[in-house]
DNA sequence: CTGAAAGCGCTAACAC
DNA sequence: GTGTTAGCGCTTTCAG
């Protein structure tokens, strides 16, 4: 694995030696840095393709003090919401000559010190995340050690020196409770997937309140269903298959995301409950499963390789502070997992 | 975007200096590299969490020659096949303690090119990529450039120089032809993502029909389905559309991959053609969205994580030509897209 | 067991 | 326009 000292490698002096000019010189061309004469750029250029060098990205990295590398941080590259993300800083990031690296911290694990450890003795240039996966101490240590950060949808706020970009739960869960107001349902229930956490007015669960109460209805301590343990849809059929048990008067259910929701679909499924002439459940993310249920999901789309693309781009914002923050905006995809209210339920 | 460089941070001359050592014994205590006196290593150590040292990898790379990073080169970050594969490949570089990077190289792109030339200028210690998502001249380039190259499932045969995980499609594909066999089925149809390239023994669909002649049945031409174009379910469905029009005797329905499969059953649906009554279809790969169809997918599951695990193994194998060179091992999973053929196709 | 010093390959002053 | 040269922060002989 270990590869012998670049030995062979053939580096900057063999190109300016075959070129016959210095080795500043063929730095100047190479990163059009200064200008050079047009004969001695086509000799460099010439030598350049002879000998096939390829620039020593380490050694310029040491010297600039910038890697031109991002690294992206998320909870669990598995979940089929991330990939999209990372496409999409990924996209922008080839675009701008960037690369970018991966990794993850499962959430209360102390791996997670030692990737912040990890990428901070790569000297990443910047680090994008999506949600916390980090405690405050590691997210402290990575603000103070001055890499760029930028989190999306950070909750319940994020630390100061972090840039993020939020997403427009506003307006996004106000179309999800008008389209279930709309089919005649006053009884909506929220899937949650955490129990009394603190959330910031731009969270998807204060959003979703916030919504309701516009509509003059209130969601019922006993309609939250709790699915704490991961993002994963058993969880979320497990708390569905409670809630459809606990309060059957249910006649909508707003899932906090869409691995949650799989779930819930099941949970109505092996309760009886046939959706949506029972029960209309609606998620959020739009994940590429959703298209595929039965029946298909009607969900809160996030734009997310927009939002990797929007990430990236915002990150390397120079002037990010006298810019207005970019935002994400969500839409609503209604497909058939939400139907009218069951007339008896108007209660 | 750009950090100033490094300065502020503190370095080893400044453990050393607190410690009252020189940097040369710094390092080794750092690296474990040489035995030092318990009395020194424990200064060094202190002075290293007062002063809240990080090793600058960037310049321990460029000394050594080696970075201590693997790249993954996929085809689309956005396919769900993906996301677990990386995955695998993280978690195993995590304990190796690798970061690893990932790139996309659209096939036959030219931004294929510039991809390769960044990671070899990162100087990346390795590379793994999933089946084919560079021309010959890339894959050359990489050879002779002689970073260690893994590939899972390459086709049609791997370049010389690079390691190889294959997946037993043997095997894999008599579960397959078995199992629609066992159904009653006889007229079972291939829906490929290419036309007429050439396969490798261990291809999909080579297997699959070598299973099929094993059980004395030949895949007829007009059952051969041509989804070109890309891994996406209405390409699969496309094809499958014009199959069912075109050979309704067919009653059953093998899928390269569970993407084009997902197109088949939504063909199906649209035929009225149902699915399994009417319609065998079975899969392979076992994405995520497998389970949640209607029916639910049957299909060859290939254990991903376990597969991203193993090639980061293996690449890191140091005498790997002395070793059996390990294998990936799909199963079949059974669900209900697949069943009973009827009767009367039993011609 | 420990220190001094020579680079790894490149960029950026600074001269000319 | 071009060349010289001093490092970037670390590891690793080579002496002691």
């Amino acid at each position: 694995m270990r590869r012998p000292n670049d030995r062979g490698k053939v580096k900057m002096v063999d190109v300016a030696r075959e070129a016959g000019v210095s080795v500043a010189t063929v730095s100047r061309v190479i990163n059009s840095t200064a200008p050079v004469s047009e004969d001695t750029t086509k000799r460099v250029w010439t030598a350049v393709r002879g000998l096939g060098y390829e620039i020593n990205h380490v050694a310029k990295s040491l010297r600039q003090g910038a890697t031109h590398t991002v690294a992206v941080l998320v909870g669990d590259l598995g979940n089929p919401f991330y990939s999209d993300f990372i496409k999409g800083i990924e996209m922008a990031a080839q675009r701008a000559r960037l690369s970018v690296m991966v990794c993850t911290a499962p959430a209360e694990d102390d791996a997670a010190q030692r990737q912040v450890q990890m990428l901070l003795s790569k000297r990443v240039d910047g680090l994008i995340m999506w949600g916390w996966c980090l405690d405050s101490s590691c997210l402290d240590r990575l603000v103070s050690s001055g890499v760029h950060l930028l989190g999306v949808e950070l909750q319940p706020h994020p630390p100061a020196g972090a840039r993020t970009l939020s997403v427009d739960f506003r307006t996004g869960m106000q179309d999800v409770v008008s389209h279930l107001v709309s089919l005649g349902h006053r009884h909506i229930a929220y899937l949650w997937d955490r129990r009394d956490e603190p959330t910031s007015p731009e969270s998807r669960f204060y959003c979703f309140r916030e919504a309701m109460s516009e509509h003059g209805l209130t969601l019922k301590d006993e309609w939250i269903a709790v699915a704490t343990g991961g993002q994963r849809p058993e969880i979320g059929q497990a708390a569905t298959l409670d809630l459809l048990h606990r309060a059957p008067e249910v006649t909508a259910l707003a899932c906090h995301n869409d691995l949650l929701a799989l779930g819930a679909l099941q949970a109505a499924k092996l309760s009886g409950f046939p959706v949506p002439e029972r029960l209309s459940v609606v998620g959020v993310d739009d994940i590429f499963t959703a298209r595929f249920t039965e029946p298909p999901l009607t969900t809160l789309a996030l734009p997310r390789v927009e939002a990797g693309r929007l990430a990236l781009q915002w990150l390397l914002q120079e002037d990010a502070e006298r810019l207005p923050a970019p935002q994400i905006t969500p839409h609503l995809v209604v497909r058939h997992s939400t139907g009218r209210a069951r007339i008896e339920a108007n209660a």
